[in-house]
RNA sequence: GUGGUUGUAGCUCAGCUGGUUAGAGCGCUGGAUUGUGGUUCCAGAGGUCGCCGGUUCGAACCCGGUCUUCCACCCCA
């Protein structure tokens, strides 16, 4: 049994009915990327490993794989280091390259690299797999594919109005009813954490916030309180537990909550311009839902916070997740470039497809018509035939072996070929071959012309 | 990283408080049917009970470790 080969945690294998749904979805994806103008990119599946350190927080530091360089490796770390055994230090002597651990990131730097060859705004899309050494569950897997469209070089409110549309247009396309678009602004957190004087508490407040509806208005209450926020601080934003009401409303109350804060009144105007514009253009299945709890997501957003969830009967949690990062490419060293981008967790979405049964039938393929193997001359009248209906476009395929018919009819049947052909002793004499109809069970002899005649669509 | 959970034939799972040769269904192979599948009938192959160690006269079953599965926390797609 140990004998057996396995593959790493949370890697997982895919049959053909398993690629053939992910690329229904991913298909999905990429058309909708395209007609909104995004061009495609691709970026190496390792960093150097001081790209990516320090860009997640210190939790993602942990997630990201390290690969340990090549060669003898341990015999140039130092004395004192190797001494230490202080792994955490230890590896930046060891490993100088790490795989992805998203999309966003890598195209920062790319940006950074490719600047004079790229055109303002410019908008691009990114289909790759990334990888997190986080530990498995559901729907949470150590390498999983991310599509990403990003928008840098742009300041318009106007890119976040089409992203909401692109989330609503690729969700309407693969037929997925009831996704909520969750929409915040980090202006409208921080905002928050200046009225109440606990601006330097932004990260654990809004984390706080963000349990409210998993551990309730109590649990998130006890969490600030353990975080250091005062009892006032945490009575003044009392409004937010009970949040209710349309967009509109929602914005109202914030309003007058944020007037103080300059920053704060910026983000209720931001978000009420995405949320008017959405109102005038409406949505084909969606529905963009203010939330003022979500906080989710990297450190760098400055702008909107988007995240999308599953219709409410599936427990998948999120779907999707974005965001405008006014200085991303700031790490890599470009200034004053703003960017502004969505996900879709493809693997995800796969498990809420399937929970749903929204995957079309024909994604089962199989080929059109399948040769009976009879032994070498036939065989090779059988290929002939089949060299002309590939050139038709038909998928056809020959049994490999002279095997017994009884073998090569349950194989035909077992991969539902619904056409077999036979061309025996007697066929290859009078030029002919049978053709079998495996759902009726009926057959018929016929010409070559007509053979082929009988699989034009 | 923390806590829990799972592992028996290719697959899905039985297996009594530890007691002789570990079972079923499906699948697989062969035959009934030497050029006609999906149905039926008959026969057969296939397991060091995840791995390592311990307790015991005796372990699939008890204990420890390890790997794996799934779940929750942290965090996140």
């Amino acid at each position: 049994m140990s004998k057996k080969p396995g593959i790493p945690k949370g890697t997982r294998d895919f049959s053909p009915v398993e690629v053939a749904k992910r690329q229904y979805i991913m298909s999905a994806i990429k058309k909708h990327f395209e007609t909104f103008g995004f061009q495609p990119i691709e970026t190496p599946s390792f960093e150097n490993s001081e790209t990516l350190m320090g860009k997640y927080g210190e939790e993602g530091d942990r997630l990201i794989f390290k690969i340990l360089n090549s060669g003898d490796y341990l015999s140039k770390v130092d004395d004192t280091v190797y001494d230490d055994r202080n792994s955490t230090r230890m590896t930046k002597f060891i490993s100088e390259k790490a795989l992805k651990y998203d999309l966003t990131v890598p195209f920062a730097r790319y940006v950074v690299m490719h600047q004079n060859e790229i055109d303002l705004p410019f908008k691009r899309y990114q289909i790759q797999p990334v990888w997190r050494a986080d530990r498995p569950q559901k729907g949470r897997f150590r390498e999983f594919y991310q599509c990403d469209a990003d928008v840098v070089g742009s300041n318009s409110l106007w890119q976040e109005v089409e992203f909401v549309q692109l989330y609503d247009a690729v969700f309407n396309e693969l037929k997925v009813d009831g996704v909520t678009i969750k929409i915040n602004n980090r202006k409208i957190l921080s905002g928050i954490a200046e009225v109440i004087g606990a601006k330097d508490k932004l990260i654990d407040f809004t984390v706080a916030l963000d349990k409210l509806d998993k551990i309730g208005e109590e649990g998130v209450k006890k969490e600030m309180l353990a975080k250091g926020i005062s009892e006032e601080a945490i009575d003044k934003v009392q409004p937010l537990f009970s949040f209710s009401g349309s967009n509109e409303n929602k914005l109202d109350q914030l309003a007058s909550l944020l007037s103080n804060s300059e920053e704060g009144t910026k983000g209720v105007e931001e978000l009420g311009f995405i949320i008017d514009a959405i109102n005038t253009l409406g949505l084909k299945s969606s529905k963009l839902e203010l939330d003022v709890t979500l906080a989710r997501g990297l450190n760098y957003y400055t702008g909107a916070i988007f995240e999308v969830t599953a219709p409410e009967n599936v427990k998948i949690g999120s779907i999707g997740g974005g965001g405008r990062y006014d200085d991303l490419t700031g790490i890599f060293g470009l200034k004053g470039i703003s960017g502004v981008g969505i996900s879709f967790g493809l693997d995800r979405i796969y498990l809420v497809l399937e929970e749903l049964g929204l995957f079309p039938d024909v994604l089962e393929d199989t080929i059109d018509v399948l040769f009976i193997n009879f032994g070498e001359q036939e065989a090779l009248a059988s290929l002939k035939a089949i060299g002309s209906l590939r050139a038709a476009g038909v998928k056809a395929e020959l049994y490999p072996d002279a095997a017994k018919m009884k073998k090569q009819m349950g194989y035909a049947n077992k991969r539902n070929v619904p056409f077999v052909v036979m061309i025996g002793g007697e066929e290859l004499a009078n030029n002919t071959a049978v053709l079998k109809n495996m759902t009726e069970g009926t057959q018929e002899t016929l010409n070559m012309d007509e053979l082929s005649k009988a699989f034009k669509k």
